[in-house]
DNA sequence: AGGGCTCGTGTTTACGCAAACATGTCGCAG
DNA sequence: CTGCGACATGTTTGCGTAAACACGAGCCCT
């Protein structure tokens, strides 16, 4: 007996008096069996400590019950709670999540996405709609399931679950200029890696030019973002020699550390200075002031997209696009 | 040819003229081969599309480059720091965290526990010291690197990295005594299946008690933790007919939930009552008060034990114990 | 010049499981 | 009492890869 032995069915089979194929399918509860057999089986694989080899099982039958899972951080809690929707989903289907970042960069997502697939994963879970020539023929290539969060705002691979990001942006500088603001500036982060951020931004200052308003600056910091790095740039930007009427933010946390900024320096909000955000965290609830922002359904994009890759195949119906919304938050910063 | 055929190395092989074996050391990049090899096999693979089994190449090697990783939630934020700083770790290392909640229960954690080592995974991550006598037995059955998470008040199956859960309360019991406050109540949620924040009330209320102090009530909700639960319990322990001189909270959450209770009903923080929570997330930096709290470092958790997972073999010298430590946070509510 | 290297490549084999097919057994209808 | 079918269990096979070993060609050292 070798040292750290680890017994396979056949182990499992000699114990119970049984043939392997039996105790597989004791295993699975799959085919007939007679109670008799079963609990034999179930006692010799107690006894003996057997743990299924679902890596056996995997070759067998040329795919695996994980979904590949690709993000592009955890650092945001937006992606924490995609991920949270897509697993509550995906463990009713007896799915297990395989995930890996790519810091908003597409060579990195490409690199990812073929090592999720190697894996044989069921089904794979993009952020957004833009991804590298390779990393969309790979993913054509392997028989696999594809669903894209975030965005709907571009042809999906299979099927998108988001909301419109451009359609967000534009809502946003509507509201503003119905408040009768005119000069604006934008503050991002993520070196305009983010892609779905610089959707909304272009279509806020779309907006905005088109109803005859001024975008001052936009100026996007190379630094992932956080509330420290929100009230960095609002600081500076309220130094420069061009203060504008209403600041656009790239995503709540700037936002909220823009309003920290104001706060700390006794700058009147929305007074001085109106903010707006995005995604509706729930920490905006403990903020002084409530901020403006745009409601995104994060939790149920995961879940969407979950429920498609646990579903039956598509029937060759051409992709799809499911647009879950989002909604304005008029709050008191503008 | 099959519809949707998928190339293996034999194929891959037959494209470049070697031997399946020579583009199984190819793709590997281990041992030798030639450069004019290496250059037929990779144009071959490109060409074909070849995508690297690694199902195959783990059945083989009897393991994979995969961690399991076993989270109470991922509802709180806590936890996908713990799992970011994972991460972070562990791709430097190549291996990938295949991940499940618990939503901390014992049972579903053992079920988890086994459906990951049926991967065969290199490593597993669990969230504290207290697992089922099933747990230990499939932990210690299966050849697998054991990292524990949070908590370091008790006996490791391999390794723990966190912090002294009963010293934390002790310690935030002790400054709100330095204070002068003597009366306490305590607010929990998850009804106690939280066993950390339970020892870290339970080590609170005996250092209160120990001091001449009186522990009034105390209340653990049913539900999840949030702000708005946190809100609400703490409207009903005020509004109860002993109210105490501080409330301990189970955590930020709950203790910012309370925060916005007394500022919505003109309730003065700390005159009337002081609070104190735990985690120092960062979100508190955006209450109008600073809160009273204990910094942990939850990344640093996350790394601690991917670096364990990745290194070396541990030399039979018995369980590790790695305290990271806590930073007790006077806020402007105590 | 011959022996023993090293280096690059090929051949054989086993990893553990489950589909497909084969076989055996029992009960019941005619 | 015979025959046939339903059901339970067994046998064979192959999934794609990488370790172990085999082998031949060239090289250096004596």
């Amino acid at each position: 007996m070798k040292t750290s032995f680890r017994p396979t069915m056949d182990d499992v089979a000699a114990e119970a008096g049984v043939s392997q194929m039996t105790v597989s399918r004791v295993m699975r509860g799959a085919g007939k069996t007679s109670p008799a057999v079963r609990a034999k089986v179930e006692a010799a694989a107690t006894k003996l400590g057997y743990s299924h080899n679902r890596v056996a099982s995997a070759l067998r039958d040329d795919t695996t019950p994980l979904v590949g899972v690709v993000l592009p951080t955890l650092g945001n809690r937006v992606f924490a709670e995609v991920l949270d929707g897509l697993n509550e989903v995906l463990a009713t289907a007896q799915l297990r999540p395989l995930f890996g970042v790519t810091e908003y960069a597409p060579d990195q997502e490409e690199a990812l996405v073929r090592d999720l697939l190697a894996w044989r994963p069921r089904g794979i879970v993009l952020p957004g709609l833009e991804h590298t020539d390779a990393t969309r023929a790979a993913l054509t290539a392997a028989r696999v399931r594809v669903a894209e969060v975030m965005d709907i705002d571009g042809p999906p691979v299979e099927a998108a679950f988001g909301l419109s990001q451009s359609g967000a942006g534009r809502a946003t500088a509507r509201h503003l200029l119905e408040k009768g603001y005119r000069r604006f500036a934008y503050l991002g982060s993520q070196g305009g890696r983010d892609l779905r951020a610089t959707k909304r931004f272009e279509a806020f200052r779309d907006t905005v030019r088109a109803a005859g308003g001024q975008m001052l600056s936009s100026h996007v910091s190379d630094t992932p973002s956080s509330m420290i790095e929100g009230r960095r740039l609002t600081a500076q930007l309220l130094a420069g020699p061009t203060p504008p009427e209403a600041i656009y933010f790239s995503n709540d946390d700037l936002a909220a550390g823009g309003l920290m900024h104001c706060m700390a320096e006794g700058i009147d909000v929305p007074g001085q200075v109106a903010l707006a955000g995005f995604n509706g965290l729930a920490f905006l609830e403990s903020l002084p002031i409530r901020l403006t922002t745009v409601e995104t359904p994060r939790a149920e994009m995961g879940r969407a997209a979950a429920r498609h890759l646990s579903g039956p195949a598509p029937q060759g119906t051409g992709p799809l696009k499911v647009d879950l919304g989002f909604t304005l938050i008029p709050g008191q910063s503008s």
